[in-house]
DNA sequence: GACTCTCCATACGCCACCGTACGGGAGGTA
DNA sequence: TACCTCCCGTACGGTGGCGTATGGAGAGTC
């Protein structure tokens, strides 16, 4: 029997209390993700990362059953940082300063890539599949609830949230792959401000 | 030596005159091209073709100097179709007409999963990134002639194309990893003419 | 009927990665 | 000091895919 450590990400007795560095599930975790981000799902391998940690298998399989266990470890962290921004912007009570943060977050937000693009071209796989789906869900009823506050109608809100998520889709897609499509120096500003009277709610 | 039959994709002298069916180059590249449509580019892969067609790898082979020739080939067959489908739309005069025939085509297209996005996402790719940076700025610059006809500014049609371009590859990838997060029968007409209006040029 | 050319089948070595088995070191505990 | 637990290193077998070498079947040519 395997995998006698807390199952949650926090490591919660510290059996590294003297000087000797150890890895915690959480290192693993945090490393999945950064990985994922640069080079998609696949980049999630044991033996690569391993070496990219500077320690071998045996490590892994301590802290994880198996592959994918890794994956959703990985992708439950990116949930946490995900809440984290929308609550963050759910902070801006101004609309059109929210439009623009939620609008500059799209074009020069952390990472580079977002890896909701990863997920949907995952989606096949058994662990991304739910994983997306319920994430999405949410941040479109998110954005919807947003427009409704705004003053549209209930209908027209989810059109438009789902709408704009796909542009935000669009955007993270282009600035992974092709980055040197977009407009640099000053004519970035201005496309950014395109884009956001493009799809601003209200007009 | 290797690979004496003739460069271009058309099986010029047939010397499959007789009875017995033999594979073609183009036959090859075909089968790539669907693959990659269903499952991305890991799903260009020699052995499982050549399971799919009936056949070994002896024969793949026989006309490719390798797996990168197979992409290459697949993704030329791809770009003649796009080419064929911008054509098709320029061939539409009216305006309207043809911004409803594009919306259309995004959402509703053939083969359901856009071939742009396996090719943003795998842009490191030393045969899919130069392929994919050709085509991208060729279509982008056919969007910015159109919106110049329409009687926008050159830097309004450009800006416009590209947006444009980017929601088209959000609707893409929403196809291909979340279609059931799409609105569904009278909802979806509706949410297409949402989208057309929200992206029509002039307002 | 030998000869040639086209196309394919089979077998092989190589590499990357997954998951398992097992041993062992480091530090705490008796 | 003996022991025990946590964590990791290493060796192994298995899988799937790439590319090569080589033989050979089929049909045309003389």
């Amino acid at each position: 029997m395997r995998n006698g450590v807390p199952s949650d990400n926090v490591r919660t007795d510290g059996p590294a209390r003297s000087g000797r560095r150890t890895l915690s599930r959480d290192d693993w975790a945090r490393a999945a993700l950064e990985a994922m981000r640069e080079s998609g799902l696949g980049a999630i391998a044991v033996e690569p990362l391993a070496e990219r940690l500077g320690t071998t298998k045996g490590s892994f399989y301590w802290h994880f059953k198996d592959r994918d266990a890794l994956i959703h470890a990985a992708l439950e962290l990116w949930c946490t940082e995900t809440d984290a921004m929308m609550e963050a912007a759910a902070r801006i009570t101004d609309p059109v300063e929210r439009g623009r943060w939620l609008t500059e977050f799209a074009f020069t937000g952390p990472q580079g890539a977002d890896v909701t693009t990863t997920l949907l071209v995952n989606s096949q796989h058994p662990v991304v599949g739910p994983f997306l789906d319920r994430v999405t869900r949410q941040r479109l009823e998110w954005g919807a609830g947003i427009n409704e506050e705004l003053g549209l109608a209930p209908e027209e809100a989810r059109q438009h949230a789902l709408a704009a998520w796909m542009m935000a889709i669009g955007i993270a897609l282009v600035r992974r792959g092709a980055p040197q499509l977009l407009p640099q120096g000053d004519e970035a500003d201005a496309f950014k401000r395109f884009v956001m009277e493009l799809m601003r709610p209200l007009r």
